[in-house]
DNA sequence: CACTTGGGTGAGAACGTTCTCAATCTGTGG
DNA sequence: CCACAGATTGAGAACGTTCTCACCCAAGTG
C-alpha cells in the first residue's frame, strides 16, 4: 500500500512470555485476565510486562474477539455547536462503558457520507451514530445495518431504516414556539429554515403529501409545525415569509433584509437554529432596528451566548447533550446484543422565555 | 474479555478468492491494488467481491502493515468552540491524506489524560495531536513518543518534550491587546484569565522566574504579555485586577462584579476567551452598565456571535482552523517518516477592532 | 490402590490480511 | 527449437492476540 512497512519497537506478548519464562498462552492469560494462572506465573508475567513496557495490541485482540470497542460517529459538521455538544454526550456514554469514538464529518455531502460509511465498515466499528445528510441515503445505511453494524440515528430520521432514533418532536416544538409568537399578537411571523434553495417551494406550498414527506426531516417537521400553528390560528400562511436561503449567518442576514423589505413585513421571526438567529440580529443592527421593539425573535437551541446578549434571546432549548448520550447508550445496548424492537426516542424540549419576544 | 465473541457475517478475502476461482494471494493483489494480476483474474475477483459485498478488514491490514491510518486527538473538551474548530482542521487535514480521527476528551483531568494515552497507544494510532492539560504530563507524553508514536502539541506547550508544537504567540498577542486598551486612555485594565484558584497568586505577583515558568502555558504567557504592556507603559500592575476564578461563564460574571465593586474599578477588561467575555457582558447587563461607554471589553477568539451582538466585540482572533490543520499536517509528515528537527510553529493573530473598546 | 476432579500449562489453530519466495506461464530473440 | 526475461500465480509465513484442546499434576474419594 503506502510503501514503507513500519516496524514498531513495541514488545509483543511472546517477548514478555519469554522474559517471564512461560508460554505465550499463560502470558496472555495473566495479562488479559482470563483463564486461570498460578500466582507465581502471574507475578512473573506482570513484572516482565512492566519491565519491558508492554502494551497489548488491541488490533490483534479485535481480530479474534470480533469487537473493536469503537463507535463510529458521522455528523455533518463538528464545528456546529449542536453536533459538538451531542458528540460530547456520545463520547461520554461510550467512555463510560469502555468504548472509543471514531469521528467523521460529512459536510452534508452524500458522496462523502457514503464513502465514510464504507471506511467505517472496513474499520469494523461496532456501531454507528449517524446524523444523516439526507433520507436519500437509506440504502447505503441499510447496507451497513445488514452487514451487522447497528446504527442509531441522531436528530434526523430515515423512514424504513432498521435503526433506533433519538431526537425531539420537531413539529410540536416549532408549533409551540410559533404559537407563543402568535399569542403575543403577531400576525405576520416569518420562518428562517436555513435549508437550501430547492427546499423552499416545498416548504411554502406543501400539499398534504408534501408535508408528510418532509415531516421525516428535521427542517421539514419544524416547517410543518409552524404551518400547523398558523392554520389553527386561522392565519393564511404566506409563502414569501418562509425563507430557506442557506445555512450561514450571512444567508440569514440577507434573508432578514429581504423579509423586512416586503410590503407587509413580518413583526416576528422564528429561526431554526442559533447561527441563523445571529444573522437576524446582525441584519437588525444594520437596519437600525431593535429587538424586540421593532421585531421579535425566537430561535432554536440555547446557545451559550443566548442568555448573555442584549436582549437575552428566547429560545427552544433541546437537551442536546442528553440526545447524544442517549444515542450512545442505545447503540451500546445494541452492540452488546440487545434485540429489542427499534425505538424512536423523543426527548422533551423546553421553551425558555427571555426578552427577545415581546407583544406586538 | 467482555463475553460473547461476535462473529461477523462479512466475507473474507478467502471466500472471495474461492468464488473467483483464484488463490487468496491473487485475490488480495486484485483487491489491494498491489503486485501484478492479469486482467482476467482481476475482473473475476472484483466481480466476486461485488457479488458478495466484500469489505476488506482494515484491522488485519493494519496488523501486517503496521499502520492504522488513525490519528488520535486528545483535547480537554470538544464542546469548547476553540477545540471543535481546531478538531475540524485536524480532521480535514487527516482526511485529505486518507487518515481517520479517534477522539478523546480529557476534561482537563490528568488521570484521564494518562489513561487515554494508554488506550490510544494500545490502539496503535499512528500519531497524536494533544492539547495537554498540564506540563506535568511530560513523562507520560514522552513515553508515548519513545514508543514510536509522534506527537504534535496544539495550543499548549510542554518544555522538554520531543514534539512539534503549533500555536500562537500568546505573550505578544496579549501585550498587543492590552496596549490597545492603554492607547484608548485606560489606566486601569483588568485581566480575566479563567485559570483556577491556585494560579492566581502566581499570576498577580510573579517574580521574573515565575513569569518565565508560566510562559510555557497559554494562560501564563498571556498574563505575562499583559504585564509587559503595563510595565512598558509605566503602570504598576495591580494584583487585584487579575482574576482567575474559574472557566465558566458564571465564574466570569462573578469576577466581573467583584472587579467593578473595587474602590478603584477597572475601566477596561481583557478576557482570555470568548466564554469569559460572555460572563462579563452578562454581569454588565445585570449591573445596568453599558459596554463600551461604562466599561471597555476585549476578548480572545472571534466567536461566531462576536460580530452579531451589540456592541460588536473587539477581539484577538486566532486562526483556529489553521492551527488544527497545521497540527494535522505536521503530524502526518512525521507519521510518513519526516525526521526534521522539531518545529514550533506560531501562526499570526489578528486584532479585529469593532465597537466594544472605546476611549475612556 | 485406582479413579475422579480441577487448577495450571503449553502447543497450535484461528482471525484476515500482506509479504516472501519459488514455480509456472508467456512471448521474444536467436 | 532453445534460452531467457518478465509477468502471473499459489503456498505458506507473518502480524499479535485469544481460543481450543490435550496433557500434567496434586488432592481427594471410594
Amino acid at each position: 500500500m503506502s510503501g514503507s512497512v513500519r516496524r514498531t519497537t513495541m514488545p509483543s506478548i511472546e517477548i514478555v512470555a519469554k522474559e517471564a519464562g512461560v508460554s505465550t498462552a499463560t502470558a496472555g492469560r495473566a495479562l488479559g485476565g482470563y483463564g486461570s494462572v498460578s500466582r507465581k506465573s502471574r507475578e512473573a508475567v506482570l513484572a516482565a510486562a512492566e519491565r519491558l513496557g508492554y502494551r497489548p495490541n488491541s488490533l490483534a485482540r479485535s481480530m479474534i474477539t470480533g469487537l473493536t470497542h469503537t463507535l463510529g460517529v458521522l455528523v455533518p459538521d463538528i464545528e456546529n455547536p449542536f453536533f459538538s455538544r451531542a458528540l460530547r454526550g456520545i463520547a461520554d456514554a461510550a467512555h463510560e462503558r469502555g468504548w472509543e469514538v471514531l469521528l467523521v464529518n460529512t459536510d452534508e455531502d452524500l458522496t462523502l457520507e457514503r464513502k465514510a460509511l464504507g471506511v467505517l465498515t472496513e474499520r469494523r466499528v461496532d456501531g454507528l451514530v449517524v446524523a444523516p445528510t439526507d433520507v436519500a441515503d437509506r440504502d447505503a445505511l441499510q447496507a451497513v445495518v445488514d452487514a451487522g453494524i447497528p446504527i442509531v440515528l441522531l436528530d434526523r430520521r430515515v423512514p424504513g431504516l432498521d435503526a433506533d432514533t433519538v431526537g425531539i418532536d420537531n413539529r410540536v416544538a416549532a408549533k409551540d414556539a410559533t404559537e407563543r409568537l402568535l399569542a403575543l399578537g403577531h400576525r405576520s411571523v416569518a420562518l428562517l429554515t436555513g435549508g437550501d434553495e430547492k427546499l423552499r417551494p416545498k416548504l411554502s406550498r406543501p400539499g398534504l403529501r408534501g408535508v408528510e414527506r418532509l415531516g421525516a426531516t428535521t427542517v421539514g417537521a419544524r416547517a410543518a409545525g409552524y404551518r400547523d400553528a398558523l392554520v389553527e390560528a386561522g392565519i393564511e400562511p404566506r409563502p414569501e415569509l418562509v425563507s430557506a436561503e442557506g445555512f450561514r449567518r450571512e444567508d440569514a442576514a440577507a434573508a432578514t433584509r429581504r423579509l423586512l423589505a416586503l410590503p407587509d413585513p413580518p413583526t416576528a421571526i422564528l429561526a431554526l437554529d442559533s447561527l441563523l438567529a445571529l444573522g437576524v440580529l446582525q441584519a437588525l443592527r444594520g437596519l437600525g432596528l431593535r429587538c424586540p421593539v421593532d421585531v421579535s425573535l425566537v430561535a432554536f437551541d440555547d446557545a451559550d451566548w443566548a442568555e448573555a446578549i442584549s436582549p437575552p434571546l428566547s429560545v427552544v432549548a433541546q437537551p442536546i447533550y442528553e440526545l447524544g448520550a442517549e444515542a450512545g447508550r442505545l447503540l451500546l445496548d445494541r452492540v452488546q446484543g440487545s434485540d429489542k424492537r427499534f425505538t424512536h426516542r423523543r426527548l422533551p424540549t423546553r421553551f425558555i422565555e427571555r426578552e427577545s419576544a415581546a407583544p406586538r
